[in-house]
DNA sequence: GCATTAACCACCG
DNA sequence: CGGTGGTTAATGC
């Protein structure tokens, strides 16, 4: 199930090339929509091309052997990830399961090399990304330290983050079960540290989905 | 005390 | 109808 028709490619780098870069892109990168569940990419296979979340949301888990959750991050629309293990030439590193029907693009890695190869601008776009994502892995080892609400709060404001995420508006259609997976906690609790957040101001409650009214302010919370 | 799981049921789309 | 959310009760750390 793929189509390089029409894509409403949600891809802020993509304004960034020439008309012939951008051509080149749009044949070569893949569209495949998928369920909810699906796994997209699985740890250990090869790399073999640049990871686009268009729309839906996707998690990318690392775990240990014994299958124990390390790590984990969501992907809004927008999103694009894998370069790393790309640049390198590794294994992917992580699972990324699409949390609902999404649909995701591939880029294949002859395409990301030649983009690497001719554009300044595409490369200036990946080092803003990966020092970005950098800070937000960093910043995220101090959130164990943090009560629920506070937690909720900052892996909320992560996936607003307008660098990673630009495909992002105020608006972001996530359940309450998600973003309790996401922050640590259960479903109840994430949804008793959201009416704390609307509270505050911070953001509002909507059915199925979360709309940001004080980016800085939920970064700030509780802390 | 606080969070978690399980279970309801009401409501939204 | 299925998915989501607001709530409660029982249990654990």
């Amino acid at each position: 199930m793929q189509s390089t028709q029409v894509f409403p490619l949600a891809a802020d780098w993509l304004d960034l090339l020439t008309a012939e870069q951008q051509k080149r892109v749009r044949q070569d990168v893949l569209i495949e929509q998928v369920a909810a569940g699906t796994v997209v990419e699985r740890k250990g296979e090869p790399v073999q091309s640049w990871l686009g979340v268009l729309d839906g949301l996707a998690k990318v888990s690392v775990g240990t052997a014994d299958g124990r959750l390390v790590s984990f991050t969501g992907i809004p629309p927008g999103g694009w990830l894998g370069e790393g293990s790309l640049l390198k030439r590794e294994k992917r590193k992580y699972d990324v399961v699409a949390l609902r029907e999404s649909v995701v693009a591939r880029m294949p890695a002859a395409t990301f090399n030649w983009l690497l190869d001719t554009s300044i601008p595409f490369n200036r776009y990946l080092l803003v990304q990966m020092n970005e994502r950098l800070s937000q892995f960093i910043g995220r080892s101090e959130y164990r330290l943090l009560d629920p609400d506070a937690r909720v709060a900052r892996h909320v404001a992560e996936l607003f983050n307008p660098l990673l995420y630009p495909g992002t508006g105020s608006r972001l259609a996530i359940n309450q079960e998600e973003i309790g997976y996401l922050a640590g906690v259960s479903r109840q609790r994430a949804n008793q540290a959201l009416h704390r957040l609307e509270a505050a101001g911070l953001l509002t409650v909507g059915y199925g989905a979360i709309q940001v009214n004080d980016l800085d302010g939920l970064r700030r919370f509780g802390g």
